[in-house]
Parts: C-alpha cells; structure tokens; sequence
DNA sequence: CGGAGTATCTAGACGGTGTCAAGATGGATT
DNA sequence: AATCCATCTTGACACCGTCTAGATACTCCG
C-alpha cells in the first residue's frame, strides 16, 4: 500500500509533470498547457498524465495547488521580513501579492479561476485555505488597530482588503493597468497606506 | 465599399456568430466556446467563422467589445436610476458591475483576460475605454466630496476603487467567497460604504 | 438586362488535442 | 522464483483551429 508519489519506473512522474506544467504555463501562457506537450517534456508518452492526472482538469488542480503552496510561501517571506507594525506588514503582504501575480499570471490567473479546478480535491482547498488564513492573520491586527471590533465588521474589512489587493494584481495582468490613464503596477504599496495608515486620501504626506 | 456587417447570404453571419457564441459562453463557460460550435449554432459551415474574425482570437474580441458595451450600459442604467449622492451611485455602480460579472462570469473573464484578446483592435478599446471612463466619473464626485485635490491622488484613488470591485468580483466568481468564512456577494453594497461614506469601519452606525 | 466582379460561404484536408481501451513493463511482495 | 499490481506505452477516435480551393449569390456597371 504505497502512495501515488513515489518512485516506479520514471522517478517521479506526477511530479515531473507538475513542473513540466508550470513551466509550459510559464512560458507559453495557459493556452499553450497541454497533457501531450507536459508529457513530452518530462519524456513520457503521451497518455502517461491520464494516470497520474484522469484529465486535464486533473493536471490543472495538481498545479493550482503548487501555485497555493508557493503563493503561501512567497507572503510567509515577505512577513516576516517586514517590520512588526501591523500597517508594515500589511504593505509588504500585498506588495508579494501582486508580485507573485505579475511574476506568474498564468498560474495565480489558474488559481482563481474557479469551475475549472476540481475543488473536491482535499490538497487544493487545503493550500488555498492555508494562503487566506495567512492573508486573514495579517488583517486582523490592523483591523484591531483601526478599531474593528465585531467579527462580521472584521471579516468585512478583510474581505475588501482582500479584494482590493487582488482585484489590483488581475487589473495588472489583463494590462487595464499600464494601458491609458492609469499607473503601472508600482502604485502598489499605496494601497495599504490608503486603506489603513493614510486616511482619508485628501490630508495624505507626501507619499 | 460597404461595411462588413451588412446582409449577404445570412443575414448578418458576424453578428449572429457573436451572439451564438455569447449564449454557448453562457451555458458552457469558456472551455466549451469553439469556433466550429458557433458555426454550427448559427447554422454555417465550420470554416465561415475564420472569414469574418480570421480566428479565435478575433472571435473572442468580437465577444469581449460587445461585453464592454453591454457592461457600459447596465453600468449606466444602475447610475441613472440611482440618487444623485456621489456615494450613492457609487455604491449603485459598485452593485451593478458586481451584478453584471455574477451573471456573465465566461464574459467578464473572456474581457479581463488580457493577451487572449486582440487589443490592436479599435472597437476593443473605444468600449473597453469608455468603460472606465464611466467608473471614473462616479469616482470624481465622490473624491471630491472626500477632499482629494491633486490629480495623481485622484487616479490613485479611483484605481483602488476599481481594483477592490473588480477584485471582489473576481474573486465572487472565482468561487472563494461565499466558500469558507467569507460572506456572499450581497456584501458589496457595502464595500462603497466602507470606502467613503462609514470610515473608519469602527465607529459605524448599524447598516 | 446581362455579364463581370467581388463579398460571402462551403468542402476538404492537415496536424494537434483530450480521452479511452488494451497491452507491455518491471519493481515489490510472498 | 513466481506472482501481483502500479506504472507506462501504443493505438484509436472524435473534435479542434486553420489553411486552401472552389462554389454561390449579391451588386454594380455598361
């Protein structure tokens, strides 16, 4: 009784694929992710990912899931190298939001792409419950510090925290950002400030 | 020279094509749009489609400028019936642009999905502009009345506005609110709200 | 009114895709 | 050493986007 990723003829498969995935995903963006083009670049025939896998959805999650993992991983850095002050940290979350946004669109565009992930799958929903405690953890306390004191109030806050910083990081991706009159993706950091430290907009310092 | 939308052996082949392909977005969501499908649904050969928008990139375009234009007028529509408080229609537009992406999710994914279009396509970008123009202006007021005078604070503004409902939207369709401890997406009306009329969150009155 | 010209659409073919069924392969277990 | 079963291969099928050539029928002009 062993699991499915461990070692048989090819080494790791389910793995190898994982990685041939992102990085078709990567470099030809989410149309050019094929089963046959992941087989071939892990050097297996072209059904081998039907096992692993079942379908292409099947791949897709298996991605996905990473991308939660190393999406986790990348604001776990950035937190903790920020400095304690609930605002700090905030920014320096949110700056490695839309950093790993725009450094990987085709997987976070992936990831939040809904119907087309099998969300009964127990590790996608496990890493992407574990990125929004993370993101929640980070919000509390400056809602705390705001003065937010009942929960609804709180996971509302939350909730367009969340939002704005991600409703930003896809704006960039579709390129509305950078096109016409609006700034390029640097105008991050402000967001946070504009939400918790530099409020209202009218009486901000200068930058 | 006549334009290329005018009736020959169909009727008008392009329209029917976009509108074929709109309703196959509807009920089958992205994955299930094809050129050869919306060929079929509109009664032609497989290959007609190619004439009329060369290929599936084109047809998509097609899709996203009509989407623009529909998303422009049901904006419009919320903002016209709304009272003349700059937070009101605010929250008005906020409420329908939220509405439009619940009930179109294939299309304002297929609109916000950046290199999948042709945006060398004029049509594309007059409705996609006059889209954000129309935002921009529900945003003006309301900075106004906020105390924001400088133009670059007002851009900034007025793209964290947008970026927290487009996010919102987003992530309502993306299936992560409403999963877990977030609420549904009945929370937008106060997203505005939170943004410029109870702020801090803290100290607000009862809904 | 009738032929010419051209916009529109059809028919067929090609390589590539996901998926399924059946068989080959080889490490692990007994 | 014999067996079992997870793993992978081979082959086939329907469907896809796209290209080419040709058929169709509207429109214009003499």
């Amino acid at each position: 009784m062993r699991k499915a990723d461990q070692k048989y003829h090819h080494g790791d498969l389910r793995k190898a694929l994982v990685e041939a995935g992102i990085a078709i995903l990567g470099e030809a963006g989410p149309e050019g992710l094929t089963l046959r083009g992941a087989a071939a670049r892990a050097g297996v025939s072209h059904a081998a990912p039907a096992y692993h896998f079942g379908s292409l959805q099947g791949l897709l999650t298996a991605i996905a899931t990473v991308g939660f993992q190393r999406f986790h991983a990348a604001l776990g850095r950035a937190i903790d190298a920020a400095p304690t002050r609930p605002v700090e940290r905030l920014r320096a979350a949110s700056r490695a939001y839309v950093g790993f946004a725009v450094e990987n669109p085709a997987i976070i565009q992936l990831m939040f792409s809904g119907p087309r992930l099998d969300w009964s799958r127990a590790p996608l929903c496990e890493a992407a419950d574990r990125a929004y405690a993370q993101l929640s953890e980070i919000v509390r306390p400056a809602a705390a510090h705001l003065g937010v004191t009942t929960e609804d109030r709180r996971r509302e806050l939350e909730l367009m925290v969340w939002s704005s910083i991600h409703g930003f990081a896809m704006l960039s991706n579709a390129g509305v950002v950078g096109r016409g009159p609006v700034a390029g993706h640097e105008a991050i950091p402000d967001l946070a400030g504009l939400l918790f430290a530099e409020w209202p907009p009218g009486r901000v310092s200068q930058k």
